[in-house]
DNA sequence: GCTACATTAACGCCGCGTGACCGTGC
DNA sequence: CGCACGGTCACGCGGCGTTAATGTAG
């Protein structure tokens, strides 16, 4: 059991984000101590984590809040016929996010362009005819 | 001369947000009607095109303004010491773009194995040990 | 009983989206 | 003169940052 800080601090999130996240209902903390700290299961750290490696992907936080929520009951449900619908929704998720995975190659590549031409810019090259 | 749809439309921009670009002073249309429409050349053009380029740098675009501003100047000035400043500060600008160019790469790969993740386990196997 | 760490409001900011309502251009 | 296209407010929203004032852990 970790408190905020800690937990803050192994994930790489302010203070702020992991409590807004509890506020919209996105991680939980597990416990809270006698007089109201919010107490971190290694679980929930992952999971903090887990959001953040996704933010790239661009949900909304109520679009994660469904998609771990899919997840944690395809994950313990024992009911086949339920399991099939949850692991569609997934599938629509991952889809979703693949997507944005091409979309994010793209931009990459036109942002490294842009980074390039600045240098070159920078480094005394008059500006040449450059494809934006 | 083109108007702002035609604008809009070739760049992939909202009116919204390109007017929103000239009330922050990062892309001034060089002409307006008689009656009140903006006018924006194919140069103007080029710069928007730029900007949304440049917009997973994730610069604010008070900064976008600063170095496209700079930018200009540095195409436009004869005086030669002050050509070096303006390099100078390019510099440092493409410096940061560079960075987060490399960022952009990690958040990228982290993105890419969280989606066939996500794939694999709307897919029916069970979640396994997987590092995020 | 000190100090570092935590808590809950509440307001602020950026980058637009989204009407509402009215004027232009062809 | 009709109808697509454009104009200016002005409010709203998501995702936090940032005090401010107070309480808890150890």
């Amino acid at each position: 059991m970790h408190q905020i800080g800690e937990a803050a601090d192994s994930v790489g999130l302010s203070l702020r984000t992991i409590r807004h996240y509890e506020e919209v209902g996105l991680v939980l903390p597990s416990g809270r101590t006698a007089g109201g700290f919010r107490l971190y299961t290694d679980q929930d750290i992952d999971r903090l984590r887990l959001v953040r490696h996704m933010k790239p992907l661009e949900f909304s936080l109520e679009e994660m809040r469904d998609l771990l929520g899919v997840r944690d009951q395809l994950a313990g449900s024992p009911d086949d016929s339920e399991r099939k619908s949850l692991a569609e929704r997934l599938g629509m998720y991952a889809a979703a996010a693949e997507q944005r995975c091409e979309k994010l190659r793209d931009q990459l590549e036109a942002v490294t362009a842009v980074a390039s031409m600045l240098s070159r810019e920078a480094s005394g090259k008059r500006p040449s005819g450059v494809k934006t």
